[in-house]
DNA sequence: ACCTGAACACCGTTCAAGT
DNA sequence: ACCTGAACACCGTTCAAGT
């Protein structure tokens, strides 16, 4: 009630100082959309219309931006989570959250799909894919392992698409000449992938990614059962 | 027999020309270690004694010359590969060889993971993985779609472990840093990912790429079963 | 026919200077 | 306490000029 506190807390208060969540919203704006390099210093500074510099002030440098980005982009792919009865499904949903939020901004999950972020977001996460593995019946050890190799075949993926998305038209370009060179090759040294280039060239990543990801939990029931 | 031929065909003619094959050499030596940045123009042309901007004489541009590396990288991977009575055994072999080969030019690994080569390095891995298939029993629409699961999955893991290669000493901070701030978080609220952080954060990229390759194998095995 | 070197429009980051 | 702007050492690429 003093001269001090008198200040009402309206949202507007300091809205022309930085400040670390006006940045990091700021890049989220930015990262949506497929342009690459869209989260240079100099574009950053430019939306927040300050120095590119000035960003030094708040984050230490662009890898600790990065990991605040991505746990970020982690947490809002937790909202709305319920585990499932069946950790099967637990599972599948998690993978498949997680990588879609990243895919909303893929200049973030390129740059961050390798790294650790040791934050909230990260946390929910880990704890949400260890408490589905427990429920299927796998020991702390087991339950380790699996882990990790769904967690890594998730983020690797999904950097690996995003990167796609980032290539843009020149991906497509790719998948055309794919096709179009195997066409040129003779049919009796490569029959079976000249056979096929239309076939693989077709599918495309979203639903490859799930097809792979039914395999994996496929592999991890299977090993349920010794 | 002329003058004009009388050049003897001794292996050191135009040895001071540049030529697609010297400087795809000089670019593997250069990509041998974890160097980011290690393939610019400017340290290409350094290592050729040669100008950078000499390269655009006889590649189009950095992804042309990118694409005949990646190439290269597959032919080496493929070089010495016989199938394996079981099908199993050779896809194994398979998405083994070319990920080693690809992590020994982790710069050629991370940007070229996501590329299609169309050359002849590829050929021969895609003919050999739908052998293995087609051997498997899988029709050739299903060989396509398990093909490109299990193809994307190794490049995708493996564009992600080169990433690993390249950051080094952060990786391992990332690790450490990953322990450290889990142990600072109540176990209360999140006791799997607290108890457990140390177990996952032991797990070596290897051991995890084929751990999850085993679940995707055995994925594609309990598919073969209806 | 092939190579050179200056130039352009970008990067992340540092640092002295401003307010 | 926070922001600015010049500067540094890098990128890929273009283009006029050399031989």
């Amino acid at each position: 009630m003093d001269q001090k506190e008198s200040v009402p807390t309206v949202p507007r208060r300091r809205a022309q100082g930085l400040g670390r969540e006006r940045i990091l919203e700021a890049c989220l704006n930015l990262a949506t959309g497929t342009t690459p390099d869209a989260l240079s210093f100099r574009k950053i500074g430019k939306e927040l219309g300050a120095d590119p510099t000035a960003l030094y002030r708040h984050f230490a440098d662009k890898d600790e931006l990065l990991l605040a980005l991505a746990d970020k982009v982690i947490s809002m792919g937790m909202i709305g989570y319920v585990p499932a009865p069946d950790w099967e499904e637990s599972l599948r949903d998690l993978m498949l959250r997680i990588r879609s939020s990243f895919l909303q901004y893929p200049q973030v999950a390129t740059l961050a799909a390798l790294r650790v972020t040791g934050q909230g977001g990260e946390l929910q996460f880990v704890e949400a894919m260890l408490s589905a593995l427990a429920l299927a019946g796998f020991s702390r050890h087991e339950a380790a392992l699996v882990f990790r190799a769904c967690g890594d075949f998730m983020l690797a993926w999904t950097g690996f698409s995003a990167g796609l998305l980032l290539l843009g038209q020149k991906s497509e370009q790719d998948d055309a000449a794919w096709v179009s060179s195997y066409d040129q090759v003779a049919e009796h040294d490569f029959p079976l992938a000249v056979t096929s280039v239309r076939e693989m060239a077709a599918v495309q990543d979203e639903e490859n990614y799930q097809f792979a990801l039914e395999l994996l939990l496929g592999g991890i029931a299977a090993r349920l059962q010794h």
